[in-house]
DNA sequence: CTCTACCCTCACGTGAGGGTAGAGTTGAAG
DNA sequence: CTTCAACTCTACCCTCACGTGAGGGTAGAG
């Protein structure tokens, strides 16, 4: 039989918990993904608590990458299924064409929201300034 | 008594559709912003139309530099009250003190959120990277 | 078996608007 | 003045991605 010390990272499994504090998660969070068929955790214990390998994690890695785009929860079930077609093997040509297309697509959207978060940031250090000037010299208005 | 052409950014006022044309705004955002008590136009036609002025305008450029920080609109209320505060002449120093005081911990974490904004960014470049990685070399997996 | 720390499933609440219906207002052209 | 298209009003329900309990079950060490 394989020992009990296969590796560090072999087949262990970890509860909500340890993947919400590795992942700088909220379980809530954890537990829609799954409620919206985003991540589903690869499994479950007799009495129901839900089990996450590193596979599974890792996925949860790509999709927190995805989060600050503002993609949907549905976008990025998308993303993560055509992920899925191009990383497996026996999958057909015109299946892994098609999510390479619909990547494509993602890939320039991404592109685009990331032109958007940008200038967001450019707004606020706009507004940052502006909190800047106003507490730094209003004390001298009627000053000397 | 001033002459009604003042100049061209004087008592003019505009309906809501300039306003968000403007400052590319929603309608509803603004209708919103006015139902929360975050931004109320200065005036109303007879008819209950919204009037807005070349100041609410600027307040509403502010509320929108200041929302990429993800602030919540009650707030964003408080921010312009202190600067209300401070700009406005007839106020008492401890409530000049008091504003300042307040927007100084705006401000720092003002700080805060541009810092995961920017992180939010990394995460975005590296999804977008991964994203390209993925769609660039799969159609060479078992090619030669 | 007991204890504590976790975990479970509902079920409802929240924030910041989106969308629509049905009715009223504006203001320019005729 | 009348008419009319374009605009705006309120009121209401919908969405999304969770947050927040309530009430109860599980894991596993002692």
């Amino acid at each position: 039989m394989a020992s009990e010390v296969e590796a560090t990272t072999a087949a262990a499994t970890m509860h909500i918990g340890e993947v919400a504090t590795r992942t700088d998660l909220s379980l809530r969070s954890l537990r829609h993904w799954e409620e919206v068929g985003l991540l589903t955790p690869s499994g479950r214990t007799d009495g129901g608590f839900r089990l996450y390998t590193e596979d599974d994690v890792e996925k949860i890695l790509v999709i927190r990458r995805m989060k600050p785009l503002g993609f949907s929860l549905e976008e990025m079930k998308a993303v993560m299924a055509d992920l899925a077609v191009l990383r497996s093997a026996d999958t057909t040509p015109t299946e892994r064409a098609a999510a390479r297309e619909h990547l494509a697509q993602i890939h320039a959207d991404a592109h685009e929201r990331r032109g958007k978060l940008v200038r967001q940031l450019d707004m606020a250090d706009e507004f940052i300034g502006l909190l800047s000037d106003e507490t730094t010299n209003a004390a001298e208005v009627s000053g000397a």
